[in-house]
DNA sequence: CGTTTAATTGACTGAGCGGTCCAAAATTGA
DNA sequence: TCAATTTTGGACCGCTCAGTCAATTAAACG
């Protein structure tokens, strides 16, 4: 046996993950990320390859931490409409830090979908997820009434998470917590909620 | 009097605005924006002063220069809500190299807008023109009987802005033709249209 | 306690960055 | 034709980048 790290993986991840959602790929450099991290260059590289090794981690770990909490109320619970309804409000409820810090798969696509296939295909399996998730609540939610058996599911679905895009950008771009009740409000209305 | 300048500057400036653009702010080198604006050096420096100032040019002209067309049919025609629809139903029907490069207010958004003051109020204001737009677009279609009058127009220019950029994220991320046109439908849905 | 194995540290590398300097070239008006 | 003025091209600057290397430190096991 040998030397035990000094530092825990997953935190120094974490800590990284922050930084690259905070200042995108580009711009964060490798001694933002020790600094962040708390760690030393060559655990850096033993520990995570390199650099794009470590975004990709880092992108892969914000799916699967945070996605998880924003979707939570749509695959389970009472009322799927209200969890459908409180997953678009959450983001007109957020604190004006949350709102400038936007989301790291959205930045991902467009800072690098179009030139890093490996991002490319965690963006696409993100947003098939929750797409999925989406579609699945709004299933539910038409078993129970609360919205149009008429209205397309799968179409659904994916409107909603092409919302939720929608509202992040909106809110990163400085838009007023009323402006962004406006958007998810109409959002909603397109359901055809009655 | 002296020589005169051997490129156009215009054109220089949207061979810039073009790589800017595809490739984002860090990611694109003072070489790579020589080479496409085909001028030396020393021209650029004198022309356009640094890199920075280059982007908020080109970030500028991008605002003058594209979104006109996307919401050229907005402020004039005879059927306001089929110019909305039009608006949307643009991105579905976009090439699928026109859906990569996606907006280039968007990725000015994600890339700079937290970090950068001046790139903020350019997409600010940018946000407000489009949504302003949006909001006597459907004013106009109120007033025509095609949507309900019971509709804020104000809020419903939000909620099309953002639901633009939600359907230029979506794109960008590698959705089909056919999902983009769910999204776009269904956003249409939300204004309540007969 | 000493050997083995791995983690840490910090100096280092070559390449590329944004930006500047300066001499040569080119156009004008005198 | 010549002087004045500006553009141009390319060498050059200091700096930062991502990534490597080697020496040191520390834990685990016989």
């Amino acid at each position: 046996m040998a030397r035990p790290k000094e530092f825990d993986r997953d935190d120094a991840l974490r800590k990284a993950m922050l930084v690259f959602w905070q200042q995108g790929y580009e711009a964060t450099s490798t001694d933002d990320l020790l600094r962040a991290m708390g760690i030393g260059r060559q655990s850096l590289y033993d520990t995570f390859g390199d650099k794009h090794r470590l975004y990709l981690e880092a992108l892969g770990r914000y799916r699967e931490e945070t996605a998880p909490g924003a979707l939570s109320g749509l695959t389970e619970g009472p009322s799927p409409l209200e969890a459908i309804e409180a997953a678009l409000m959450a983001i007109p409820k957020q604190t004006s830090n949350e709102r400038a810090r936007g989301c790291m798969m959205v930045n991902a696509t467009t800072e690098l979908a179009q030139s890093d296939a490996d991002v490319a295909a965690i963006v696409r399996t993100s947003a098939s997820l929750c797409e999925a998730a989406f579609e699945r609540a709004v299933r539910r939610a038409q078993k129970l009434g609360q919205l149009p058996a008429a209205l397309d599911a799968r179409a659904a679905g994916r409107f909603l998470y092409a919302s939720l895009l929608g509202l992040r950008v909106t809110a990163k771009a400085g838009a007023s917590p009323e402006a962004l009740r406006d958007v998810a409000r109409l959002a909603l209305a397109g359901l055809g909620a009655r």
